[in-house]
DNA sequence: ATGTCAATCGTTCAAATCGTCCATTTTTTA
DNA sequence: TAAAAAATGGACGATTTGAACGATTGACAT
């Protein structure tokens, strides 16, 4: 319930003693607050980022507000995905969130999570869909439970400076697909940006508006789906146009943008995946990654 | 309209219990007024003071225990609206999540939250979206915030019991209204029920598939957009008897159900607030409260 | 004004934490 | 391999914290 955990707490949940945890305090290598009576106090994603820095794992993850150990923890990638599919078909969000944070604690950076893990689950969800394997409630919950996790560990993700440079996006109208473009917000966080989603089924003119407003460094347009073709070219140079017209780097990705309707656009960098995006970012030099 | 704090409301603001806040006044660690009965007073001022004094950080994650950085807390309904409204509105985040950790903090029901601050102020905003006060893409923005925060609120909710009786819903196709559904599982889940929302856009043959295969208790349906009435119609009465067949509770809900659609509709409850779902619920004695 | 209920008062007390020292284990160095 | 260095876990008295208690006060509605 508290957001604020004491020595106690934390010893028990990294399974160390106090004095350790004590002293690994007052070298920083974990932050902690002092009360007024000298007492020490740690916030979990302090926590959590010293587990992460140091590769440990915790023991009693429910004193963490993390959920429960109840299956085995996935070693590798590929049983990540599994279990991550698995976990996402069957409703269960514990695991699910379980796969997640185990990656994230072993290092492995919101980039490759989302690129070799989560689009690979969803993926495969989305070919057994195809194959009437699954049913349609079981991927929109899959969509649903996805977008908790990515919320969570969202809010892990150490403040952004006000000085950063701002990157906006999101989807246009008749595009429902969230997940690509949290990822994305989450991956250009993660690489320093001051990334804002917007959201999905946003219109071409107030994207325009919003461009006008904040004057972003980077505007990006997640496309996974296309209902007319001939509507999104339009919308889609609106925005191209604006974006030029402002000098904002303009990215697109996405299933729907294939060869042939690439050939139909301009624009200042196709991604097709995270890991794009983020060595194009990486080359503009507008941002410094977080940690080294 | 005084300026002055009660100890509890400092207590909650810095995170720590009113007894030591009581000797931290009392040692003069934080100056204080008294009444005439003798209870002390805080001016937020003073309160700033303390916190800068003493170095705590202000500046950092710690923004949910330290609500009162700002001085932007809100001490009334109106002004929590007022808050939330501007902050979502301007994209501030921090803001928006203080205004409603707040709220949680003071013990409000996750109920009340909802219907009286969080569906107002996005219904304030709704207004100044349909005056042209406000674009379109702040509108899109406060979506997505609200539902990062009601994400965090979720994680914070106790995990359900396996015994508790399941719950599910969602919207239909062509409905892409996400909060109001993510705030019914909040509310369901605050009063004992296992519920899962499955999102925004399901095909009514999923939904009844999902109802035979996972036998809930309980099937909402959020209703915020109708685009053809007849095809809405035609689902719904795929649902409703489907959740009949199966003795499952229908409850329906939301802005575009309004006399003349549910003159057409049969259900076994129509809830205009979150309020009157859970007062439903409570009559079904299907489940207890996890609290009192 | 009067009554009602939640908040706060001052106090007490058990549990947790402080800083520090020391024995033991693990890692690094000679 | 042996010695030195560093990290760990446990124990100590003194201090701090959080939660309880009955009595009093504040805010608000009638």
């Amino acid at each position: 319930m508290d957001r604020s955990l004491t020595p106690k707490q934390v010893a028990q949940a990294i399974g160390v003693s106090e004095a350790s945890l004590k002293r690994w305090c007052d070298k920083g290598l974990v932050r902690a607050v002092r009360t007024e009576g000298g007492h020490r106090r740690m916030a979990v994603e302090d926590v959590l980022e010293f587990l992460r820095s140091t590769g440990r794992r915790p023991l009693h993850a429910d004193l963490l507000q993390l959920p429960v150990v109840r299956s085995a923890t996935s070693f590798t990638l590929e049983e990540s995905i599994r279990n991550l599919t698995e976990g996402l078909l069957a409703g269960d969000e514990d695991l699910a969130l379980r796969v997640v944070f185990d990656l994230y604690l072993a290092k492995t950076s919101v980039c490759d999570i989302g690129d070799r893990v989560i689009v690979e689950a969803m993926r495969s969800i989305g070919e057994r869909w195809s194959n009437h394997d699954v049913e349609p409630y079981q991927e929109r919950r899959a969509c649903e439970i996805c977008g908790h996790i990515l919320s969570q560990l969202r809010a892990l993700i150490p403040i952004l400076s006000e000085t950063a440079p701002l990157a906006i996006g999101g989807t246009l109208s008749g595009d429902a697909y969230r997940m690509p473009t949290l990822l994305i917000e989450l991956v250009l966080r993660e690489a320093g940006w001051r990334a804002e989603s917007f959201g999905t089924g946003l219109p071409a003119e107030t994207l325009c508006a919003a461009m006008e407003t904040l004057r972003p460094k980077l505007f990006w347009l997640s496309v996974s789906h296309i209902g007319s073709m001939s509507e999104f070219l339009e919308r889609y140079n609106l925005i191209y146009e604006c974006s030029q017209k402002l000098k904002i780097f303009i990215v697109v990705g996405g299933h729907a943008l294939d060869a042939d309707v690439r050939r139909q656009m301009q624009y200042n960098a196709f991604c097709d995946s995270l890991r794009h995006l983020v060595n194009f970012v990486a080359g503009t030099n507008l941002a410094r990654p977080l940690v080294g």
